[in-house]
DNA sequence: AAGGTTTTCAACCGCCGTCCC
DNA sequence: AGGGACGGCGGTTGAAAACCT
């Protein structure tokens, strides 16, 4: 037996809000508050909408606090970071933006940011697909981009595609492949602590810090995963920065190989994280950094490492070095530790 | 100008967790 | 303890707008 419906489907209005609708609720909600029932506030006032339709519209789209479109770049950065790192939690990266709805922050990804992002880079193996006669093991180690997003979610392969692209194949001096500068940057490491913290004080600095409940919201192992501005006082920002300050690493000590010493954790620290940043920028706004720092409009890394080598080369969607796909059909990691995270990720981890 | 295509975004759907009886 | 009611969330849809040919 299914569930009892939330309303009664066949006298409810569907579709978009007129301005009657939408002065309705937004006045009552105004003097009296959703008083805990959204279920029960359109018979309220006589409004033959769906309870959830009316919860949705308010925080959509009638509080007095939203913000429509404009996302700056600040905006921008924060998205794909968090998106980055904690998936496609909309409601948690909406709530570091004030003003901003989960459904707004989500709809502005998918249709802006994961294009800008990812997008050109699909095209390109598209187009190249189209046009030549390469074997899938050529192109993906066996697995076309299409059959091996089948196998992960799509949320997984996205940020699996942009951490590739954060790697920065084009750029020997990328953050990425400096391992010195990594945190632990692993998303699922037990211990996890991922701080991006802009030392340009006018940037990431005015990041509004995750809510202590948002984090709890997070499972154990990604809790640590989020931007910080230390200078919030908030119960979660003293537990990670008294990690921090303790941890010799300069965040919290692996349990697990695959960490990275660094000898200097402050300054690595800070450099990481500024690189990241910076990588991050490059992607969002299209600054070459492999064409000797010439502008590039709209240059992705496909087209990034065709220019290198002066003809079309194939530059894998998914990432080949230190990965050989075994006979098994898993991933074996040579020492590299992105292995692990592709491994993580194929097991159908959604951080 | 017209028709076709693509993009945008408000709204819906259904699952899941929590609360309360 | 169990089950229903509800809120919250992420994924998806489809109409409208924007853009292209």
């Amino acid at each position: 037996m299914g569930r009892a419906p939330c309303c009664d489907k066949a006298h409810v209005k569907k579709g978009p809000w007129s301005p009657e609708e939408d002065a309705k609720l937004k006045a009552y909600i105004e003097e009296h508050g959703t008083g805990g029932n959204w279920i029960a506030l359109p018979q309220k006032i006589g409004l033959k909408r769906c309870g959830k339709s009316c919860r949705l519209r308010w925080l959509n789209y009638l509080r007095p606090d939203i913000r429509h479109g404009g996302f700056s770049e600040e905006e921008d950065q924060i998205i794909c970071s968090l998106y980055i790192n904690i998936g496609s939690r909309w409601s948690i990266i909406a709530a570091q933006m004030p003003g901003r709805t989960d459904n707004d922050v989500k709809n502005y990804w998918n249709t802006r940011l994961k294009k800008k992002l990812l997008g050109k880079r699909r095209d390109s193996w598209q187009s190249r697909r189209l046009s030549s006669n390469h074997e899938p093991n050529e192109e993906t180690n066996g697995m076309s981009p299409d059959a091996s997003s089948q196998a992960l979610s799509a949320s997984a392969a996205e940020r699996m595609q942009l951490h590739k692209q954060l790697q920065g194949h084009c750029n020997p001096f990328s953050f990425y492949n400096k391992p010195g500068l990594w945190p632990k940057f692993h998303p699922m490491g037990d211990e996890l602590f991922f701080h991006i913290q802009h030392t340009d004080a006018n940037t990431i600095a005015a990041t509004p810090v995750l809510q202590a409940s948002n984090a709890s919201m997070i499972e154990p192992s990604c809790q640590n995963v989020f931007l910080i501005k230390p200078d919030i006082p908030n119960p979660m920002n003293a537990k990670i920065q008294e990690d921090l300050n303790s941890s010799t690493l300069g965040f919290p000590s692996p349990s697990s190989s695959g960490a990275l010493r660094m000898e200097n954790p402050s300054s690595n620290f800070n450099a990481a994280a500024v690189g990241l940043q910076d990588e991050l920028h490059d992607l969002l706004y299209q600054k070459n950094r492999c064409s000797g720092g010439q502008e590039q409009q709209q240059q992705t890394e496909f087209e990034c490492s065709k220019d290198m080598n002066g003809e079309k080369v194939s530059m894998d969607w998914w990432p080949t070095d230190g990965f050989e796909k075994s006979s098994s059909g898993s991933w074996d990691s040579a020492s590299n530790p992105q292995a692990d995270l592709l491994q993580e990720y194929e097991l159908g981890y959604d951080l």
